[in-house]
This record gives C-alpha cells, sequence and structure tokens, in this order.
DNA sequence: AAATCAAGACTACAGATGTAAACTATAAGT
DNA sequence: ACTTATAGTTTACATCTGTAGTCTTGATTT
C-alpha cells in the first residue's frame, strides 16, 4: 500500500505497543494501556477493532484469541508523521525547528555532546 | 490562559496567517489563503468563527469589517504542540528524533554548523 | 429609493474521534 | 449440563473536523 491509514493520537499509543511487542492479544494490550492510561478495556477494544478496519494492524485467530500485529512498519509511520508535523508547525523549516527544540527542553551536558555527535556524522 | 484551545490542521493555517500578519480582514485572510489552499471563502470563514470560538483569536469591529488577530501566543502555541508532537511520536526522546529528521530530511554543512553553534551556547 | 454586494451569522452534513455500555458466543470450570 | 468468565461485536453518543451552502443586514451603486 502507498496511503497510510490515518492514525488518531489515541490509536498511536496502540500502535507503538505492537511496534514494541507483537503479536500481542487485546488483554496484553488492554493490560498493558491500562497501566498509563485511564481508558476502559472497553474503549481500547474500540481502538483495536478501528486499527483493524484501517487496516493499520491485523490479527491471526488461535482458536477464538486473536493475536494482533502490526500491517505498517513504524518507521513509516513516523516519518509521515514527523514531515507533516514539520511542515504544519514550521512550515518546512528544520534549523528553526531543531532550534526551537533546544530551546524548550532541557538538556543535560551529556546531551549536548550527544547531539553534537549526530551533528557530526550527518556532515560526513 | 493556562489551556489552550486545540486548533485543528486547517485552523493553523488561519493561524499562521494572523500571527505573520494582523489585524487583517477576513477578505484578507481568504485572499491569502486561497492561493495555497484549494478553500472555498465560507469554508475559510468557518475556520475564522470557530478560533473566534475557541478564543483562539479575537476581533476589533470596525464599522462592520472585523479585524482579526491572535489572542495565544505564536511561540505558546508551538511549544505545546512541538511537545506533545515529541512524546507521541518519540516517546519523548529527543535524541531519537533527532537522529530521524537528519536523516529524512536535508540540511547544509552550514545549517549543521549553526545548530552546533547553538548546542554550544546551551552548554555554558 | 431600489437593487446589489459584501461581511458576517446560521445551518448542514458526513466522517473521525474519544469514550464506553450492552450484547453474544464460546471456552472453561464445577 | 449449567454457570461464568472472556474475547470479540454492535450500538451509542457527543464533539470535532472538513467542507460548504444559505440567509440577513447594512453599505454602495445607479
Amino acid at each position: 500500500m502507498d496511503t497510510l491509514p490515518k492514525i488518531s493520537d489515541s490509536e498511536w499509543e496502540v500502535m507503538k505497543l505492537l511496534w514494541e511487542q507483537s503479536p500481542s492479544t487485546s488483554s496484553e494490550i488492554i493490560e498493558r494501556l491500562s497501566q498509563n492510561t485511564k481508558w476502559k478495556p472497553t474503549t481500547i477494544k474500540t481502538l483495536i477493532r478501528r486499527l483493524v478496519k484501517k487496516k493499520a494492524i491485523g490479527f491471526d485467530d488461535k482458536n477464538r484469541t486473536y493475536y494482533y500485529y502490526p500491517l505498517v512498519k513504524k518507521e513509516k509511520f513516523i516519518r509521515s508523521e514527523s514531515r507533516s508535523f514539520l511542515k504544519k508547525v514550521y512550515d518546512g523549516g528544520l534549523k528553526a525547528m531543531f532550534a526551537n527544540f533546544l530551546e524548550i527542553e532541557d538538556l543535560s551536558k551529556e546531551d549536548i555532546e550527544e547531539l553534537k555527535d549526530i551533528l557530526d556524522e550527518k556532515k560526513d
């Protein structure tokens, strides 16, 4: 497929779990999401169902229990999401965006060094 | 105010115009937005109206024509939007985000140097 | 003064989203 | 076999979004 399905903010949480660990059953997903959110199990089931409908995730049916897994690669998603964010908020200005993040986030000296290293690698 | 209103993607386009140039009349906004979008004038008027309702923008009424201007500062918005993006997509991992953007976007050597300078200043 | 135009207000309407309760069917325990 | 717990399905419902048409009213033109 070429066009990535649109994933809502809440659905993202489910995707992130599955990208991190799949296949997972819905109870596992519910279990883990309940730790960080206040969502009721049915809410999470709805999210799962919608992701299936959007073809963002699939599942294997092993005697009545579904094992869910992502159908779209994390990288593709992150890339697309990152691009649209950059465009929407910074009008595509990567440097402006970087500068802004450097200002609004607290960075330790170590972080700063690491970031410089990352930048250096790019300069090859 | 403490809680920023939620601004939709389309509404952002209006905000960006007003942050850049305000006050503006609706015809000016319509005029300028029509260049980059396919929105009908009424669509744009709806966006403006919703932003007023959300208290993201305000207006002065000068004999039947409204002059709109932002009620929330660009910086606050960008900051909040940036933070939630970082959290949602990169789980708050600034370094991961940087590395990823450097991969998918192009930065000139000069840009990289500038960013490193910013980092150095940060290190004070 | 009558007709017309422009700006804003009101109405519309389908699809997405957040949030969840109710229902169903099956597997498992007693 | 009967009850119960469980996973999945259906239904719900208000709000937000994208997208726009219609209506009203004061201003402008003839």
